[in-house]
RNA sequence: GGGCCGGUAGUUCAGCGGUAGAAUACCCGACUUGCACUCGGGAGGUCGCGGGUUCAAAUCCCGCCCGGUCCA
């Protein structure tokens, strides 16, 4: 989609003398009050501000931040609240990394109304795209960043404001409040797209640097087209930190942003940086870039050209510094991310922090200061907490998920290393000189060792390492792929929005017992029912659908499934009733109440294990059937038999003390001030008033499903077993109500059959099973070695009733009774005696023959090879064998003439000995 | 959720269609004042689980479980 021109003439641009231009670098078209060949932006231009800033407050991020929003606020924005980092309250995104990720879907789709509007809020955003240029762009890429978000929803017939006032209050900002001179601010035109919308924007450029986006989102993606949206959305982006920046010209961002905790972790490090180095670099550091290789080396040999070292001094001395930056950033990302309850772990955000994590020790490590690290996060706890309460409050839970995590890394390290040195070793006994690429992908991709790990390690070992410049690149395109295609609405989807049918009433919601409801059929298809309104719960939640029936005046069916199409309920179905019917619907009151009672006991059960392992619990899934239920939370290591008990302990203490669960619904904002995000256990909640499920003080969640009336309905939880689910996960299985009753009842059953069978009494079992378990152990090395002593006593035997043949002695057996290995063992320590043998045993089991033959070294030299009377024998049994001239094994299903084998084995021996 | 790597003696691993091996720790013995070293002997395995292919599977195929890792 390319952009008409049309949309960026401004009212606001050509009143205030703003002329179209082109830059001759970067080919894009720009806004500006002066005449220039480039637009301004770095790499186009140098970063002109540093040391020399344009503005005349000069403010850090928290001085910005206030600043900002107090300006929209005067403009008549409601300023709010900063949502979570982690953006639970959506499906299609892991991480907030904008504010309008705040208002997608619900409020860009006009389906709720924004908390305000106009509002603004300074966001703290994650983004990981760039995270190999964090510390290396003196602090223009950053994996955490707040984004300053004034936004402006505008309906058809209520417009708050649109493109001129947007610019119009930017510039006022820039110029007024900032003091920035308005010749020196270029913006540049520019499509944005994500979340599913779109619409142009405009960049706005000051001394080289971008500081703001401003977004007009006018479109979304439907059907893979770009269409007109209802709601025109304002979406600016002003970058905070980078304003800090341009605002006190320091070096870096970082200086901007962390202040004294610059200093801190560069003292912690060791690291040490002359003030002009990072000038020149700042000022240059418009071009570096870890996807440009070549451009960056070029930017780096001119910066030290310009401080007048080489450019390998150079780079000895600002890559520590960069790595210290690396780390501020991280750091900050990481407990953002953990004072969310975020578990590090292999999947999602937990891979996030994972991530995070060990780049960060990584760099420690570098720097021999791999036990700092809660020292590095205190500090940054300390330096936030005033403005972000939750790092405060969380700070326990955050030291702790970063001490596990960073344990669980050194095991993995240890570990894979090991296998790692092995390769190595292995490719050096075979010569090889270097290491191939595969290797080291194999390393970083199945092992997690990082290339520069592996590097260290050839290097040790005496091999040497090229690690390609597109080692990641390569990595990323192995894994990257085909987008998948967006999923067109189904058949009925469209059927429902074409005949425009209205969301179901939903009966269950007012009145949970009502179970006999009277309605109206308003749309039917295919076996399937919309009512006007309905007592069935459809599937959802973790929540199987209810069942039942519906019957009219001159027929009924049964209701087999329930789902929801958006706001409409569907019923599956076996007959249609004509459309307009009048019917009563009656819902399984057993089904129901047991799916209700799993509901609420899945709750209770959440609470309780928060209050046993900590804040860090989040349901991470759920399911609720009739016979059992389970919820997978978030936490960092195997749940313990004892927290499993005190899990149920206090979740039937909760059933005992019969408490009221409470079910109402709040406006979205009050209930998320009431009581925080922590409500989203479910994940996401459409609708601008959200439905809260509360059991008294011990859990809180915002929920769709059925409940009972008060605790005391569920009589008894029951947890029948935990399991690791995945890295980070656990899942606790449980019953509760009649199930769990009947679980019991099932359970001493069963108990009650092995005491019978085994004849102990079930308080005896455990010893009695354990005593049995052993002596079966001790029965199978018994026969082993039985086997190994009647292989020496069966020499005599076997001479005994070898029949001599030819010069040679044979033994021929077909024998039930022992084993194979047996045979193995009788006739292997035979041929060693009797070195003019051939035995051969021929043992049927299960429908098959097998063949074990064994020739001593004086039947060798007369020709005859074990493997072929093997063969021989296996053949006519209809099968195969192998082995070598000492010992054949094979064998065959084929017992037609099991009896007549023999003779013929002899005859084959005459014609091979006489062959010889 | 997807890709990749791994699961064999108490431990670390080799073997990758044809009698399950090594090292180490363990037990016994020899040497030695004693310890260590060295040497000899012994014990120790449902080759993660379940199917399939095959005369024959630790080995090949499929599914699952467990651990690890990378990506979304």
């Amino acid at each position: 989609m390319s952009v008409d021109p049309k949309e960026f003439e401004l009212e606001y641009f050509k009143k205030n003398g703003f002329i179209r231009q082109k830059c001759k670098v970067c080919g894009a078209f720009f806004w500006s009050q002066k005449i220039t060949d480039v637009c301004g932006e770095s790499p186009c231009a140098e970063n002109t501000f540093i040391e020399k800033s344009p503005t005349t407050i000069h403010l850090d991020l928290n001085g910005v931040r206030e600043t900002f929003l107090n300006f929209f606020n005067k403009h008549g924005h409601a300023i709010i609240e900063p949502y979570p980092v982690v953006c639970r309250w959506r499906d299609d995104l892991l991480v907030t990394i904008a504010s309008i990720v705040d208002f997608q879907p619900y409020v860009t789709n006009g389906e709720i109304p924004p908390p305000a509007n106009p509002l603004v809020v300074s966001q703290p955003c994650l983004r990981f795209e760039d995270i190999d240029n964090v510390g290396i762009t003196s602090g223009r890429h950053l994996t955490i960043f707040e984004m300053g978000g004034a936004h402006a929803f505008n309906y058809p017939g209520n417009e708050i404001y649109w493109k001129d006032r947007t610019v119009e209050y930017h510039h006022e900002l820039i110029t007024k409040v900032f003091g920035v001179e308005s010749e020196k601010i270029s913006y540049k035109e520019h499509l944005w797209s994500g979340g599913g919308n779109a619409g142009p924007a405009v960049e706005a450029i000051v001394d080289g640097l971008e500081i703001s986006t401003l977004v007009f989102m006018c479109y979304k993606m439907e059907n893979g087209r770009w269409v007109p949206t209802v709601v025109k959305t304002v979406d600016t982006g002003y970058g905070l930190e980078r304003w800090a920046w341009l605002s006190l010209g320091t070096p870096t961002a970082f200086h901007a942003i962390f202040g004294p905790l610059l200093s801190k972790f560069m003292d912690m490090m060791g690291v040490e940086c002359e003030n002009r180095i990072l000038v020149e670099t700042g000022k240059l550091s418009g071009a570096l870039n870890v996807e440009r290789p070549t451009l960056s080396y070029e930017t780096r040999k001119l910066i030290a050209k310009r401080i007048g070292i080489a450019v390998e001094e150079y780079l000895r001395i600002i890559e520590p510094f960069e790595k210290v930056c690396t780390l501020l950033d991280h750091t900050k990302a990481l407990i953002f991310l953990l004072a969310e309850g975020v578990v590090p772990s292999n999947v999602r955000t937990g891979y996030l922090a994972r991530m995070l994590l060990r780049r960060i020790y990584r760099i420690l490590c570098e720097f021999g200061r791999e036990n700092q690290l809660s020292e590095l996060l205190e500090y940054q706890i300390g330096y936030w907490g005033r403005y972000f309460r939750n790092l405060e409050i969380n700070k326990n839970e955050i030291l702790k998920l970063a001490e596990v995590e960073i344990g669980k890394y050194r095991r993995t390290l240890e570990r894979e290393m090991d296998f790692i040195i092995k390769k190595l070793n292995h490719l050096k006994k075979e010569g090889k000189g270097e290491v191939p690429k595969e290797i080291i992908i194999e390393a970083y991709e199945s092992h997690g060792i990082h290339p520069s790990q592996l590097k260290e390690q050839a290097i040790r070992l005496g091999l040497k390492t090229e690690i390609p410049q597109d080692f990641f690149a390569s990595i990323v395109k192995m894994h990257t792929k085909k987008v998948k295609e967006t999923e067109d609405k189904d058949e009925l989807e469209k059927m429902l929005i074409e005949e425009n049918i209205p969301p179901t009433e939903k009966i269950f919601y007012e009145n949970p017992k009502l179970l006999q409801f009277n309605a109206k059929v308003i749309f039917t298809y295919n076996n399937k029912i919309v009512l006007d309104r309905t007592a069935f719960y459809a599937e959802s939640g973790g929540q199987l659908s209810d069942i039942g029936k519906i019957v009219w005046e001159n027929g009924e069916t049964i209701v087999k499934y329930v789902k929801k199409v958006g706001g409409i309920i569907v019923h599956e179905v076996d007959n249609l009733p004509p459309i307009n019917t009048e019917i009563i619907g009656y819902v399984d009151k057993e089904r129901r109440e047991q799916l209700s009672i799993h509901h609420t006991a899945t709750h209770i059960i959440n609470g309780a294990a928060r209050k046993v392992l900590g804040e860090h619990v989040w349901q991470a899934g759920a399911q609720k059937n009739i016979n059992e239920a389970h919820l997978d939370i978030t936490h960092y290591t195997n749940i313990t038999d004892e927290e499993v008990s005190r899990i149920e302990d206090i979740a039937n203490e909760v059933v005992r003390k019969n408490i009221r669960v409470e079910i109402f619904n709040l406006p979205r904002l009050e209930a998320e001030r009431k009581y925080g995000y922590r409500l989203y256990q479910g994940g996401v909640v459409p609708g601008k008033e959200i439905r809260i499920v509360k059991i008294g003080e011990h859990d809180v969640e915002a929920c769709g499903g059925t409940h009972v009336l008060s605790t005391g309905e569920i009589g008894l939880i029951k947890v029948i077993k935990v399991e690791h689910i995945q890295d980070g996960i656990e899942r606790i299985v449980f019953t509760a109500g009649k199930a769990a009753l009947k679980r019991v009842q099932e359970t001493f059953e069963i108990i009650k059959n092995i005491s019978k069978q085994i004849n102990v009494p079930s308080e005896g079992l455990t010893e009695a099973i354990e005593k049995i378990v052993k002596e079966n152990d001790e029965v199978r090395r018994r026969i082993r070695r039985y086997s190994k002593r009647l292989s020496e006593y069966s020499l005599p035997y076997i001479r005994d009733k070898a029949e001599h043949f030819m010069g040679i002695r044979v033994y021929y057996v077909i024998d039930n009774e022992l084993e194979e290995s047996t045979h193995i063992d009788i006739g292997s320590a035979a041929i060693e005696k009797m070195q003019d043998l051939l035995y051969c045993a021929l043992i049927p089991v299960n429908n098959v023959v097998q063949v074990i033959v064994f020739s001593g070294t004086q039947v060798q030299e007369k020709n005859v090879s074990a493997r072929d009377i093997a063969n021989f024998i296996a053949n006519q049994l209809g099968g195969a064998a192998g082995g070598d001239k000492r010992f054949g094994r094979g064998g065959g299903g084929n017992m037609d003439n099991l009896n007549m084998i023999k003779e013929k084995v002899l005859d084959y021996l005459k014609e091979k000995m006489v062959k010889n």
